[in-house]
DNA sequence: AGCCAGGCTGCGA
DNA sequence: TCGCAGCATGGC
């Protein structure tokens, strides 16, 4: 892989890393096509994306972009390529993994991604995106030339109450996204360091916040705090383990690769 | 029209 | 500890 400046975009060369399959495989809610570009926003930052026949281009970005933010959001470092080959190895996983190859697990914002996987529950995609972008208007702060608006902070939250929030139209998930921003704010739940203790220590902390279970723990943990042996089970990946796997399932045998596992097999059941 | 959605809480047994 | 009704809303 290589990775040029070119005419003030960055070109990312003999990458392994599949936008579409990355940026729609459900781990994000904030990117859409628009034509030829996929645009969204992440960091409180906007991101355009093409693909080109040179490869992945990043529009409007330079070196120090890359180098400061995209690399580690785009988790450009990790060897999908191996860890890809190791999921296909595993009985059951070869074809999840011959679809989902491409796909690599964004390191997002913990705050933005606990919130997302909050209003996720028993909802739908669409939805969540509607939701999402609605609170982003209400709450969150317009980005300085672009069209876009930063993702409300905790204290926004808080400062708009119960209330204020649910016009967003996310319904009983208003007051869990209040507490969950409350706990934040007041220092209860510190995301940053759930990056730095294990796996098990930072879901047991996340569901102290009401609204989240094992599974949105798992998500925030997996997509925000880089804990790659996270294994989210919703009600697709119970229907591609019932089907490919029967009864005797362990997750646990994927070790570090078990959330890329769980994303081929989300991806392979869902789309 | 009616089932379902990247589930969780609170309650009863 | 386990099972499950109820939950707000809207996509399909």
């Amino acid at each position: 892989m290589e990775v040029f400046e070119k005419k003030g975009n960055i070109l990312i060369q003999g990458a392994h890393i599949d936008i579409d399959k990355t940026f729609n495989c459900g781990q994000c809610f904030r990117f859409d096509w628009d034509g030829d570009t996929l645009k969204g926003m992440a960091y409180d930052r906007p991101l355009y994306m093409q693909n080109t026949p040179e490869g992945v281009l990043l529009l409007n970005s330079t070196m120090a972009d890359y180098e400061g933010l995209w690399k580690a959001y785009l988790d450009m470092d990790r060897d999908y390529i191996g860890a890809n080959a190791a999921i296909a190895a595993y009985k059951g996983m070869e074809a999840a993994a011959e679809r989902g190859y491409g796909i690599q697990i964004l390191n997002q914002d913990p705050w933005e991604t606990l919130c997302s996987f909050i209003i996720s529950q028993n909802n739908n995609i669409p939805r969540i995106k509607k939701i999402i972008n609605s609170l982003c208007l209400m709450l969150g702060k317009k980005v300085p030339g672009s069209n876009f608006y930063s993702f409300p902070t905790p204290k926004a939250l808080v400062e708009a109450g119960v209330e204020k929030i649910n016009e967003s139209r996310c319904g009983f998930r208003a007051k869990y996204l209040y507490d969950a921003a409350k706990k934040v704010l007041n220092g209860d739940v510190d995301l940053e360091s759930l990056k730095d203790c294990s796996f098990e220590e930072a879901v047991t902390a996340l569901q102290t916040i009401k609204g989240v279970g094992v599974k949105v723990a798992n998500c925030v943990a997996l997509f925000g705090l880089g804990h790659r042996s996270a294994f989210p089970i919703d009600v697709w990946i119970k229907r591609v383990i019932e089907r490919d796997f029967g009864e005797s399932f362990d997750p646990t045998v994927f070790g570090e690769n078990a959330g890329l596992a769980q994303q081929y097999m989300y991806y392979s059941g869902r789309f």
